[in-house]
RNA sequence: GGCGCGUUGGAGAAACGGUUAACUCACCAGCCUUUCACGCUGGCAUUCAUGGGUUCGAAUCCCAUACGCGUCACCA
C-alpha cells in the first residue's frame, strides 16, 4: 500500500505538514520548573465544581511556577454544544477569581498558541492526520453504526473484549482500489488509528497525583476523526497538548482508562508526553452509597449555587483547597493572616481516592471568612449578591450609615461575631434590623401575661440615654421586682423559688427586638433601632 | 463481562516497616455567657475493608477475597 497516495487522496487540501506547526508554535521560552496548565471544558452551559476543582490545580500549578494557564474550549462535539456556553464559563471562572493568561475570551481569544477553540484547529488536526496517514499508523473505516454494533453483539456473546481491534477492524487492511471507489462514492468515513500496541504489554507512566502507573498498551484502532472531519478528544488532546506547550495535563480520573491510547499517540508521533495529574472525583452520600456527584440530582454540583447562595469565593476556594491539599488546613492554623495564593500547593498531597463533598464543613470555613472582613467589605460583598438576588433588600442596604452601624455590632475584641455563614443566610440574618422585614420568627420564652408585664415595666424604665450598664442594671431590677433570679444557675439550683431566671426576662425583651431567640447584643440592637422603633417593637409585642 | 482506580473514625484526612493512629469539620460533655454565634477544656478508631502470608516488628510490603467507583462511543 502506497501511504502517500491515499493520504494524497483523504486529505488532498491540506498543505501544511507538521513541521509548519511546529515552527508555528515554537516551544515555550519560560524557566525550567515552570508549569503550562490548562483546562479544557466543552461548552456544554453548565459550569461545575468539578470544573472549578481542576482549575484551581492548574491555575496554582502554574502560577506558582511562572508558568502559564490558559483556557482551551473544547468543541468537538456540536450536538452537545449550546450558545452562550463560553460566555457562561468564562463569568463563572471569573467570579470564582481564576484568571487565564492566555485562551479563548469572550469576544476572540489571547496568546499567540490558538486557536483555542478545537472547532477552528481542524486543519492543524487534519495536517497531523495526513501524517498519521503517511507513516501507515491511521486509515479510514467505512463501518456503519449497524456495523458496529452487530459487531458490539458479537463480542458480548463471545465474551470477549469489546472494541474495533484485530480481526474485528474489517477496514484495516482494505486494499487502495476498494478505499478510493468508496471515498469519491462520497460515502462516509471515519479515520482510525492502526495500533500497533500488544495488550500483554504493559509500560509504566508517571501521573503526578498517583504516582507510577502500570499502564497497559493500547490495542484499539480508535477514531482519530469522525465523518466531518473532527477530531475525538483523544486525538485532539493529544495534538493540542502537544502543540501548546502544555506540561501539565490535569484532568478527572475517568480519563485514565483511556490514557493507553493517548500515550500510543505520543509516542508514535514522537512527541514528549505531558506529565499526567489524574484528580480524583468530587462524591456524594446520597442514602448510604457513596456516588460521583450528578448533575441532575445535586444542585451543589453547580457553580452557579454557590453564587446563589452567596458563598464568597474565597471561602470556596478555601474549602476546595482543604480537600485538595491535606496539609492545607495545618498550614492555615499556621498562617492565619496569610492569604491561600501563598500556600505552597503540590500535587504530591493530593488524595487519590474520591473525596466527599461536605456543605458543612464549607460552611464552617465560610463563616471564617466573613468574620475577618471589616464591616465595609461585608457591606460590599452583602450590596452586590443583594443586587442580584434579593433587590428589595439592596434597596434597604442603600442607607449605608445604618447597614454598616448593624454589621458592625459585635465586630472587634477578641471574640467577634461569627454568625454570617454567606449572604444568603446574611440577609436573613440581618432582616430584623429592617422593618420592612421584621417579623417574630421564635417563640416568647414566658407566656402572654408575664410577658405583658415584663415588656410594661422595661418600657417604663427604659432611658436611651443609658449606657450598657445602666441599662442592663435596669433588666436586673425587672428580674428582682418580678422574682427572675439573676443568675441562671441560682434558677437552677432552686427552680421552685422563681418565676424563672434573667435567661427569660432578657429573651423575652430579645424576641421583642428581633423577632428571635438568638441575635446580637441586646443593647447595641436597641441603641442601633434607636428609641422609636425599639418602643414601637416592645409595645407591638404586648399586644401579640 | 474485560480492564483500570480506590478502601484509615459520621466527613476530609496524616502516617511513606517501629508514635498513646496527627490535624480539621461534625457530634457529645463541661466551662464561659442575659440569648445565640464564638472561644476554651475534655471525650469520640485498641484499630487502619476481610482473610492469609513476609518480618523481631505491618495501617504501611506481598497474595487472595469483598465492596465501591470509573471506563469500554464518530461524548468529552
Amino acid at each position: 500500500m502506497d501511504y502517500n497516495r491515499l493520504a494524497e487522496l483523504l486529505f488532498p487540501h491540506i498543505q501544511h505538514d507538521p513541521q509548519y506547526y511546529e515552527e508555528l508554535f515554537p516551544r515555550r521560552e519560560l524557566p525550567a520548573e515552570a508549569k503550562v496548565t490548562r483546562i479544557g471544558p466543552s461548552p456544554t452551559g453548565f459550569v461545575h465544581l468539578g470544573n472549578l476543582y481542576n482549575a484551581i490545580i492548574g491555575e496554582r500549578l502554574a502560577h506558582q511556577s511562572q508558568g502559564v494557564f490558559f483556557l482551551r474550549i473544547e468543541d468537538t462535539d456540536n450536538k452537545r454544544e449550546v450558545p452562550g456556553a463560553v460566555e457562561t464559563l468564562l463569568a463563572a471562572m471569573d467570579g470564582f477569581g481564576v484568571h487565564f493568561d492566555e485562551g479563548a475570551t469572550i469576544d476572540g481569544e489571547t496568546g499567540s498558541y490558538g486557536p483555542y477553540r478545537q472547532r477552528q484547529r481542524k486543519e492543524i488536526y487534519q495536517s497531523i492526520a495526513k501524517k498519521l496517514v503517511q507513516m501507515g499508523y491511521a486509515y479510514p473505516c467505512f463501518c456503519t453504526e449497524d456495523q458496529l454494533n452487530a459487531m458490539r453483539e458479537q463480542q458480548i456473546a463471545g465474551k470477549l473484549n469489546f472494541g474495533y481491534y484485530g480481526q474485528w477492524a474489517a477496514c484495516r487492511d482494505m486494499d487502495y482500489e476498494s478505499i478510493e471507489a468508496r471515498v469519491q462514492a462520497g460515502e462516509p468515513y471515519v479515520l482510525r488509528f492502526r495500533s500497533q500496541g500488544d495488550p500483554e504489554n504493559f509500560l509504566p507512566v508517571m501521573d503526578a497525583i498517583r504516582g507510577e502507573l502500570s499502564v497497559q498498551e493500547n490495542y484499539q484502532d480508535f477514531v482519530l476523526l469522525k465523518s466531518d472531519g473532527i477530531p475525538t478528544y483523544h486525538f485532539a488532546h493529544v495534538v493540542d497538548d502537544h502543540l501548546m506547550g502544555t506540561t501539565h495535563v490535569v484532568r478527572g480520573e475517568e480519563w485514565l482508562a483511556t490514557l493507553p491510547m493517548h500515550v500510543q499517540l505520543f509516542d508514535t508521533l514522537g512527541w514528549q508526553r505531558p506529565l499526567y495529574c489524574h484528580t480524583a472525583q468530587l462524591m456524594k452520600i446520597d442514602g448510604d452509597v457513596k456516588r460521583k456527584l450528578s448533575k441532575r440530582k445535586d444542585p451543589e454540583l453547580a457553580l452557579e449555587y454557590y453564587q446563589a447562595e452567596g458563598y464568597l469565593p474565597d471561602a470556596v476556594w478555601e474549602y476546595l483547597l482543604t480537600v485538595l491539599n491535606s496539609n492545607y488546613e495545618q498550614w492555615r492554623i499556621d498562617n492565619p493572616e496569610a492569604h491561600y495564593m501563598e500556600f505552597p500547593f503540590s500535587t504530591e498531597k493530593m488524595s487519590n481516592s474520591g473525596a466527599l463533598f461536605d456543605l458543612e464543613k464549607l460552611e464552617n470555613i465560610s463563616k471564617d471568612v466573613i468574620c475577618a472582613m471589616s464591616a465595609e467589605a461585608i457591606y460590599e460583598g452583602l450590596l452586590g449578591w443583594a443586587e442580584r438576588y434579593d433587590t428589595e433588600f439592596a434597596a434597604l442596604l442603600a442607607d449605608r450609615d445604618y447597614a454598616l452601624a448593624v454589621l458592625n455590632i459585635g465586630k472587634g475584641g477578641d471574640r467577634p461575631r461569627k454568625d454570617l455563614v454567606n449572604w444568603k443566610q446574611a440577609v436573613d440574618f440581618l432582616s430584623f434590623y429592617y422593618d420592612q422585614r421584621f417579623r417574630i420568627e421564635d417563640e416568647f420564652p414566658t407566656d402572654l401575661e408575664a410577658r405583658k408585664e415584663i415588656l410594661s415595666r422595661y418600657l417604663e424604665l427604659i432611658d436611651f440615654s443609658d449606657d450598657n450598664d445602666a441599662w442592663f442594671a435596669k433588666v436586673k431590677q425587672i428580674c428582682e421586682e418580678q422574682n427572675y433570679a439573676l443568675q441562671p444557675k441560682k434558677y437552677k439550683k432552686n427552680p421552685e423559688l422563681y418565676r424563672g431566671s434573667i435567661v427569660e426576662v432578657s429573651n423575652t425583651i430579645r424576641v421583642a427586638m428581633s423577632g428571635r431567640q438568638n441575635s446580637p447584643d441586646l443593647w447595641q440592637i436597641t441603641q442601633t433601632l434607636g428609641e422609636e422603633r425599639s418602643r414601637a417593637r416592645i409595645r407591638a409585642a404586648m399586644e401579640a
